[in-house]
RNA sequence: GGUGGGAUGGCCGAGAGGCGAGGCAACGGCCUGCAAAGCCGUGUACACGGGUUCGAAUCCCGUUCCCACCUCCA
């Protein structure tokens, strides 16, 4: 089966067919740097990065933007309670949501455009639209006219007339569902100048305009938060109609983190931060846990669920080490066919991830049955399916200081296997008094010992 | 009120008419001086009530409960 993704147009699974061939447009919206991020925006972040990687696999080249939101009411008002200036606020937001996405290993997107560097193209595209009939100016802003597109409403399954409501009052408004595209400066605020007066861009405008210079008129996918579908896509989408804009071919969202079964959000304040959870656990197994779930079924986020995952990832682990240290260098193996095809369903990791598992359960039954060879491939496809999903342990992004530097290793290689030695004496002797408290001692120090059929092996303990 | 998504064994989490995904935990066994790791084995799970069917966790009808979006949100 080729590639099949959901798109939630037409709520269901189909085939992916690129509009150029051998090319993948994809816009993704990313942050409104107001804040630090925490795990659920990070998860956003890696359900995008394991796409980009799948379509990288597959072969294609990958235009691959993410925006940054980098003006709005939040910012603005954060800013100014804490007596900064507002740009400082954003970027300083804007650096650790890119600390925090290379952390958790995501690959950079192609760019990473701001808001604020693309005023002059939102100011053209909202020129185009009062031209064309679908805006209009009022009291120093302009709207959208949301009865002026046929179509509003279909990428959400809302109705206009069904709606609650609309974003609020607004003086000149002929509909409560009209949404905003530029706002009449208000004193203290920045503002930049337009044919409407200074002010600045309306949320949605951006990615229409930014999507429309990066991507084209007409793009592959269009990808986000679940909650972004209403009102933020439905009004992109109305705005690049209107306009005149094929846009997104195909939308896709992905579901949230939750705790206690609520959405993890800033209002709530159950939120959990990158660094808060990296002080614990080592972000590769971070990265496990979070991409474990299918991109559209939540996560219930528990410290025991993902205690669980970083078990679960050191059985991985544990092979590819063991292969390594009795066998020899494991390489980046063939993808198992089933791993490609849970792939190809959608994204279905679950099961990609169960195809891993088998194979280490494989290569960890064909070392104990004396096959090293059968063992050195299982362990070449667990490589390569981890090195796909962004979780090869060999990658030098995840190395750390005492894997890292090979001369502290071999120093420290030297010292362990003295002591192995005196062990292995003592043991044949009888000695397990003594045996027993060098590998205690060196337990003590954050080294494992393992004695298996081709003698004692070492490994440092993970600090999670 | 409108629109979506859910409820799966002790826990996490797939699946979507027949063959018990996978992980974690537990228990038994093998291996081991003891460990650790690993291997083998052990579970009659699908919110509830009806129905369709030779057969339903999966389809249909009804019920309960949960969550999200319709205001900013990944």
């Amino acid at each position: 089966m080729s590639l099949h993704l959901y798109d939630t147009v037409t709520r269901s699974v189909r085939p992916f067919e690129p509009l150029r061939a051998g090319e993948v447009s994809m816009y993704v919206c990313g942050a409104t740097v107001q804040a630090v991020p925490h795990i659920g925006h990070l998860r956003s972040g890696l359900v995008f990065d394991v796409l980009n990687r799948w379509f990288t696999h597959h072969g294609y080249e990958v235009a691959y933007v993410r925006n940054v939101t980098d003006i709005d009411d939040k910012i603005l008002r954060k800013a100014a309670e804490a007596g900064r200036p507002w740009w400082e606020w954003a970027t300083t937001h804007e650096r650790a949501f890119t600390e925090a996405y290379n952390t958790l290993g995501c690959l950079p997107p192609s760019v990473e455009p701001r808001a604020t560097g693309h005023i002059t193209q939102m100011i053209s595209m909202i020129g185009e639209l009062i031209e064309k009939g679908h805006a209009y100016a009022a009291a120093g802003d302009v709207y959208f006219d949301v009865r002026s597109l046929p179509g509003y409403g279909a990428l959400s399954g809302q109705k206009i007339d069904e709606m609650t409501q609309g974003e609020g009052e607004g003086a000149g408004k002929r509909d409560p569902a009209d949404f905003t595209l530029w706002k009449g400066a208000k004193p203290g605020e920045p503002s930049w100048g337009s044919p409407w007066g200074t002010g600045r861009p309306g949320w949605h405008i951006e990615c229409s305009a930014m999507a429309r210079t990066y991507l084209g008129s007409a793009f592959d996918i269009h990808g986000g938060g679940l909650d972004l579908v209403f009102p933020h896509h439905e009004n992109e989408c109305a705005q690049s109609h209107a306009a005149g804009d094929p846009f997104a071919a195909r939308w896709m969202h992905h579901h949230w983190v939750t705790q206690a079964g609520e959405k993890m959000s800033k209002s709530l304040g159950n939120t959990l931060s990158v660094p808060a959870i990296t002080a614990h656990t080592r972000p590769i197994a971070l990265r496990y846990y979070l991409i474990g779930a299918h991109y559209r079924s939540p996560i219930e986020y528990s410290p025991k669920a993902l205690a669980d995952a970083v078990t679960a990832f050191e059985r991985i682990e544990g092979l590819l080490g063991r292969v390594a240290e009795r066998v020899g260098e494991v390489a980046i193996g063939e993808l198992p066919a089933e791993f490609v095809e849970a792939m190809d369903d959608d994204l279905a990791v679950p099961r990609a991830l169960a195809v891993i598992h088998d194979q280490v359960r494989i290569g960890n039954s064909s070392l104990a049955d004396g096959r090293p060879e059968d063992a050195l491939a299982a362990a070449g496809a667990v490589r390569g399916m981890l090195a796909v999903l962004g979780l090869d342990t060999r990658d030098p992004r995840w190395a750390t200081a005492a894997a890292g530097d090979d001369s502290l290793h071999r120093a420290t290689d030297a010292l362990i296997q003295a002591l192995l030695q005196q062990r292995t004496a003592a043991r044949a002797a009888r000695n397990f008094a003594e045996a027993d408290l060098i590998r205690d001692n060196l337990a003590a120090a954050g080294f494992a010992i393992e004695d298996t059929s081709d003698g004692p092996v070492w490994s440092v303990i993970p600090t999670n």
